[in-house]
DNA sequence: ATGGCTATGTAGCATAGA
């Protein structure tokens, strides 16, 4: 079973990519991040007639999650189930037997932001969350772009970055903290190469100049983790025509 | 170098991303 989980930067822009990329890649599920669309103009006709299912939980603007799938997603729920969080960040759904969650993590803007405040409350929720999910579910993946560079090596320059928005020490512990419940990165579950990463900043070429970070992961429940035969991050999309500045990263999973 | 790109909403810029 393959998963994946890319943060497209406008579905109404990427969709063409995206199409390309499941045909090319052929997951048995895809989660998506910033959408940014609404419901009603989600392209469920367009991914139909390619033969994929997708569930969504959207918005105008900002935000917006969506899970694609060969089989049809069931138990579709959107959100974080006691937290009323107007912002679409989540939404899960089983997927031949796996229950996927996609997840949005705030950006926080910087360590001085409310919206910093709120990204670690909203990471508090995940978990708390999760707990529960994770009791309930027990082949779980939560994959998304959780806006954290867990450790220095996930970033292009560690000492510019120690301290700030997405390096920054709650952040990083948040991520643990998830990890603790019983999760594994899948991506260092296994030899990568060193500066793997899974953003660039438009700005500066930074993608032509390999200066990035790894923020968009897969955590897979002990029950996955044990399955899982491989782990990439690909590159190819982050250098095509009006790229998202995110690049899918992907897992592999063994039959059970 | 606190900018630099890109996308959206909306009609010249403001907001947000990371």
């Amino acid at each position: 079973m393959r998963l994946a989980t890319w943060n497209v930067n406008s579905l109404k822009v990427r969709l063409p990519q995206v199409l390309d990329w499941l045909a090319a890649q052929q997951p048995d599920a895809l989660c998506l991040q910033e959408t940014k669309l609404e419901d009603a103009n989600f392209p469920s006709e367009a991914l139909r007639e390619a033969g994929w299912h997708a569930v969504h939980a959207g918005q105008k603007t900002y935000n917006g999650v969506a899970i694609l799938a060969r089989s049809e997603p069931v138990d579709a729920v959107a959100g974080i189930a006691g937290f009323d969080d107007p912002q679409r960040r989540v939404i899960s759904a089983t997927v031949d037997g796996v229950r996927i969650v996609s997840a949005y993590v705030p950006n926080g803007e910087s360590v001085e932001s409310d919206k910093y405040r709120y990204k670690l409350d909203w990471l508090a929720r995940l978990r708390d969350w999760l707990r529960g999910e994770l009791a309930t579910h027990g082949a779980l993946a939560v994959l998304g772009d959780y806006n954290i560079a867990p450790e220095a090596r996930d970033v292009y320059d560690p000492a510019a970055w120690e301290g700030k928005v997405l390096c920054s020490e709650p952040e990083r512990e948040a991520f643990r903290a998830l990890l603790d419940l019983g999760f594994s990165d899948a991506f260092r579950q296994f030899e990568q190469a060193e500066r793997s990463w899974s953003w660039w900043d438009y700005r500066m070429n930074m993608f032509k100049r390999k200066l990035g970070l790894r923020i968009d992961h897969i955590l897979l429940s002990s029950a996955l983790s044990s399955r899982c035969a491989a782990c990439v991050i690909d590159t190819g999309p982050r250098g095509a025509e009006r790229p998202s500045d995110h690049a899918p990263v992907i897992c592999d999973l063994r039959a059970a």
